[in-house]
DNA sequence: AGTCCAGTTGCAAACGATTCTCATCTAAAT
DNA sequence: ATTTAGATGAGAATCGTTTGCAACTGGACT
């Protein structure tokens, strides 16, 4: 997918939800859609403000929590960082974060899946939503 | 394991990590051995107030982080909630959360982590830790 | 039992990420 | 062009947690 049509899609459901596209909030949409790594909103601010100029930190974290309730976008609370930042117009992942980089990359387990709602069906309960974050180290070769 | 060995194993960590015993600790190392459950700080402030009237929540933080430091205990942080900690004596487990009462459910399943450990490994890496939990709601009868 | 001092205490202030308040602006429907 | 509900930026407020500091105290040594 194109980051135009990422950005069409942010838009939409931003409208679709009665809010306004203001400068400040294109231009982060914009940034969203682009980026293919997972930044927190610091970083996300920092890239905004090269196409509006002035936008403050309020302005971005409010509308990552708009669009973060439009479901559009997902918050990761990974271990000891302030929470990043993904589009989520992907198939549903899981992360693993490099202890040594912080990079994360993302996979994703289909037999993990089932088991995990095997095991919360056998003890009573539906999965609502879950977590699961493999904390790693790049193997060394020998 | 009874609650009075348990207590003993927290105090003889500390006391190999040249941390002394005050009666501040005695009582929140008591506290903890005792709990069944899973505890925030102020949870583990409250209840360690009667055995160290006085005892300020400052103590309890700086003696929660050395115990961890010590592998002792854990300190798990769930969604939009403060840390919540539990001895560490047991086998490991992961969490199910029920998001409607907050109560924390145990759960440990081989075949995932074989997953999970089988997954880092294709993709290069070792596992340092990992974090899983599941938010859940209980599952209606029908 | 008494001395000593590094480690510990309680308090209050500092912290960092995030949210909120509010007076001023502005998107976008009319 | 007018209107106004909703958005903005700046800074203050929040919350859980950590830290600085002067006074206190385990516990190792006589």
């Amino acid at each position: 997918m194109t980051t135009e049509k990422r950005t069409e899609g942010l838009t939409k459901a931003l409208r679709e939800a009665g809010v306004r596209i203001t400068r400040q909030r294109a231009a982060l949409l914009d940034v969203i859609a682009k980026a293919d790594d997972h930044p927190d909103a610091v970083e996300l601010h920092r890239r905004a403000e090269s196409e509006a100029p002035g936008i403050s930190i309020s302005t971005v974290y409010r509308t990552l929590t708009a669009l973060e309730e439009q479901g559009v976008i997902h918050r990761h609370l990974f271990e000891g960082a302030s929470a990043r930042f993904e589009h989520a117009e992907a198939e549903h992942h899981d992360h693993m974060i490099d202890v040594d980089s912080g990079e994360v990359v993302e996979f994703c387990s289909d037999r993990i899946e089932t088991l995990q709602a095997q095991i919360a069906k056998e003890l009573g309960y539906d999965i609502v939503h879950h977590r699961m974050e493999l904390y790693v180290r790049k193997r060394p070769k020998n």
